[in-house]
DNA sequence: CTGCTGACTGGTA
DNA sequence: GTACCAGCCAGCA
């Protein structure tokens, strides 16, 4: 399946997206070691077609609901079965919405950001 | 190895 | 608001 380490890091990462949360193609490809990866994180949910990858909880950075193969308006009627209020191309209330990674808990962390 | 593509992102016009 | 450009990364021919 996962011919390499990224693709399964990736798909572990969305897998892990609790239901009515999203999350962006850049933290998909930073909890996956590249945050600057965000395309090749599309090329990877493109190749999905496992149900076992909730790919429609990937969205674009800003809330944008980004692409889905041909079938946009299905991936916002997913995101809207779950409970994620979709309008337009854009999610409601992103901010509150968008789901992290969790970061891996070290002992020092003296400057965050 | 080289080159192109793309479910991206941020900035500029 | 929209349109276009450059940078970035992984996968594949």
């Amino acid at each position: 399946m996962s011919s390499t380490p990224f693709r399964a890091r990736v798909l572990a990462t969305v897998r892990r997206i609790p239901p009515g949360r999203v999350a962006t193609y850049g933290d998909v490809a930073a909890a996956a070691g590249s945050p600057r990866a965000s395309r090749a994180v599309g090329n990877i949910m493109r190749d999905c077609r496992s149900a076992a990858v909730p790919c429609h909880r990937v969205i674009a950075a800003g809330g944008q609901l980004g692409g889905y193969g041909g079938n946009l308006q299905m991936k916002r009627e997913l995101l809207r079965a779950e409970g994620i209020i979709v309008a337009g191309n854009r999610v409601r209330e992103f901010t509150a919405r968008r789901w992290k990674a969790p970061g891996r808990p070290r002992q020092s962390n003296v400057n965050p950001r």
